[in-house]
DNA sequence: GTCGCTCACAAACCTAGGTATGAGCCCGAC
DNA sequence: GTCGGGCTCATACCTAGGTTTGTGAGCGAC
């Protein structure tokens, strides 16, 4: 695969995960702190979920430790709302309170892990780098799908109907028949598709067609 | 998609979903039973998971009621022990004694959901819906599948060989190269491969390749 | 042994894919 | 207006893909 990156300042040292740790307590908040950083892990300390909403946060690996209950909205609300809002940090719960239909839907809903308290350190630092893990892998498969999408984004219109139809199996004949052109100008069209792709076989083609999910025709 | 389906007796009738409970206690079953057949679904009642494993189930789509304590065994090792099995219907645990960790590897085990004794008959009517569905897509997926595969199985190994050098894109002539075979040899395997798979186009052959997962050469 | 399958290769022939050169039309931007 | 981009098409030429027919070697099963 080629990663056609954007130009960037050129990071030198790569950031370390970030946790983001959501929860009413400062006390709370503050020994999470201590034992995240223990293991070299970066942290975001919010007491409430608008707090994390208004910043941005940086662009690297990470997660949310989110306290079910919290000031004016609950934990699980929240994350429904993240998910709305396409943020996609993996999220570990915890809960003084909890019980078993906070936890179903917490789960359902894409948790990475629900802790009641008290619990001990290994069990969060566990569940947060199986929660990084998770966002590490997510961040790659959207990292080579973004490529893949501003690749096709630069196609004309014309070309990206032949491309669809291409992938679908169809000869270039078929393609000017369905189009109502002439086989030379598709094959032109097909030309400029695979160059703009970044490809040099159908096979490769085909293949960014099923990742990028064109629409059969 | 061509369904590659196997001879079979032809089932004039459709069976219902089948809906597998496991509960040591007679009454309980005896009570989702009414409940569950109430809805025009079947049941199958297990008073021990052992008695499960023994007979074999019908090749429709269902799911599983499996209450969390069992004679013998914990609910959620015969969750384990079904998956590693293969056994891949879905579960739906109930449970009169569950905490939020048991919920936790539940739900991070695939079940489809967790219910907290007592619970509405509505709730439990729902999770099983969801399981039966869950199933049938996972039942349509395998079945796709699995005639890919036996497609792909009736290939001989050179046949193999090509097919994987083809959807990797190579050019016949570099695929001989690769393989030390003349052109004609590869274009003759190629066109061995096509009429095998029941496919006409390369692009269809690629789509076929990553659904099997075809290794890369 | 011989039958069937796999594998390999060749000659001949046809179709499909790909590119270059050149040219005309439309349309929106500067 | 004219300039560029997108779209269209033609001729010419070359490469790649695909099938048919025919040949022959190796090998395991019956």
């Amino acid at each position: 695969m080629i990663r056609q990156t954007s130009v960037k300042p050129a990071p030198a040292a790569p950031s370390p995960p970030l946790v983001v740790i959501v929860d009413d307590d400062p006390a709370v908040r503050e020994s999470l702190d201590s034992l995240i950083r223990s293991v070299g892990l970066a942290t975001r300390l919010f007491g409430a979920p608008a707090e994390l909403l208004q910043g941005s946060l940086p662009d690297v690996p990470g997660c949310i430790i989110l306290d079910v209950r919290l000031p004016g909205i609950s934990g699980l609300d929240f994350q429904d709302q993240l998910a709305r809002q396409g943020i996609a940090l993996p999220i570990v719960f915890m809960t003084g309170h909890g019980d078993i239909p906070m936890t179903v839907r917490a789960m359902k809903a894409g948790a990475v892990d629900f802790l009641a308290k008290p619990f001990r350190d290994q069990e969060m630092l566990d569940a947060v780098t199986a929660a990084i893990e998770r966002d590490r892998q997510r961040r790659g498969a959207t990292a080579a799908l973004d490529d893949l999408r501003s690749a096709h984004a630069t196609l004309t219109t014309r070309e990206r109907e032949v491309m669809t139809h291409v992938v679908a199996g169809l000869m270039n004949k078929q393609v000017a028949g369905v189009l109502g052109l002439s086989e030379i100008t598709v094959k032109i069209h097909r030309g400029n598709v695979m160059r703009k792709m970044g490809v040099r076989t159908l096979a490769d083609l085909v293949r960014m067609a099923e990742a990028l999910d064109v629409p059969k025709p």
